[in-house]
DNA sequence: GTCTATAATGAGATAGAC
DNA sequence: GTCTATCTCATTATAGAC
């Protein structure tokens, strides 16, 4: 359904193409339309052809692998209600599975992408476009951790989705913390490493919500503070 | 310790204030000197004769609040050493908490120092920096942790240090998305019960990894991927 | 659709007076 | 330490030939 390693055949593709290699590694404002157009192969003059003008061009590679990564993931997790009651490992496993499986085996672009989309920012041109399009999918899976801790109420499912979103985008990330962190020992790049351990991580995590809502502030009494 | 509300005396102190305000708004290539200068209600010509050049102007914006931060964490730490074998939610509170005291009652500087920190990237500039400032005391939370599993080798410490470190970094970004997928329910700007959750939510994730290590790729299987 | 050329502006950095 | 003025280069975007 995905085509990795097609060469790009059209300049819009190769322009689109160019911008997600370099904004996932400079970030938007670290990168011109000249950086993005030469990588391309193709004159500066495209872009501005193509997509009219910078921020345009952003929206639309975020845009265009948005819809099939959610599409994956509502795959994903409609296949797992057929087959009855979800586990929450199940259901983590629907949304995470797919950026992994995407980001490891989709192709290179794949790749930037997740590692794009962890720079995001607090600014509304991220928060724009990252809500447009993932928010629909978000609350689907929202329903679906509820539907596991159902004498919760939903506030606690955002809470543990939204978590859990800030673990795995941060693990896509390209920052190399993981294998410096322990001097070579572990790999930052196997991603399905950090996938089968971030699973159960964030599993066990959502579950401990609704105690740990209820005694609240707990751990900051013990300390005094 | 921490003098909040305390205007900038020199010129140097303005522009650093104005760099880490607007650079955790746009991030280091969203901002021009210019606008940094402008904010700081200084001439241009002062962010040069100060700092040099843009790049060590950013340099000195991490380096300014890393060491506090660093000082209270590792001060949490060995306090929490003294009075005896600690759990693994007091070394997490040792380390989350000075965050979340200095994000929300260190000064607007600090809380714009939190989203700054998380709009991190792949490329050098982030690597080298986070690493040279942060690196020393994640090795000593590291042995923190993993003295709480003992059993369990300290790459599984490193991991879950590296997925609690992505969790808490992501939660201070200032993106609102806890406000709109709970439709206003939650409130992402209240830092505090976001933390509360939070470090029950990762000592149970972290509780998980030497299991999660034995039956890798449970999740994975039983979808029969 | 693709090119050259250029317009219009903004960027980082510095020289040199005070 | 602070200022004005400016150098030099890169930036986004567009006009108009082919």
């Amino acid at each position: 359904m995905t085509h990795p390693p097609e060469p790009p055949v059209t300049s819009r593709q190769a322009v689109l193409d160019a911008a997600e290699t370099l904004f996932a590694e400079h970030g938007y404002d670290g990168v011109s339309i000249r950086d993005i157009t030469g990588l391309a192969g193709v004159r500066l003059a495209m872009a501005s052809y193509h997509f009219g003008s910078k921020e345009n061009l952003f929206d639309q590679v975020i845009a265009r692998r948005a819809e099939a990564l959610n599409r994956a993931r509502r795959a994903a997790l409609e296949a797992l209600q057929r087959a009855g009651k979800p586990e929450l490992e199940d259901v983590l496993h629907a949304f995470i599975w797919p950026y992994f499986t995407l980001s490891t085996q989709g192709g290179a672009g794949w790749a930037s992408y997740c590692r794009l989309i962890a720079q995001s920012g607090p600014g509304d041109r991220w928060r724009d476009v990252l809500s447009r399009h993932f928010d629909e999918t978000a609350q689907m899976f929202i329903t679906a951790i509820h539907a596991c801790m159902p004498r919760a109420p939903r506030a606690l499912a955002v809470r543990g989705f939204v978590l859990s979103v800030g673990t795995m985008v941060s693990a896509f990330s390209g920052n190399r913390r993981l294998t410096r962190l322990s001097g070579g020992e572990l790999d930052a790049e196997d991603l399905r490493a950090t996938c089968e351990a971030m699973i159960p991580f964030l599993a066990a995590g959502i579950r401990t919500l609704p105690s740990s809502g209820r005694k609240a502030g707990a751990a900051a009494r013990r300390k005094g503070k």
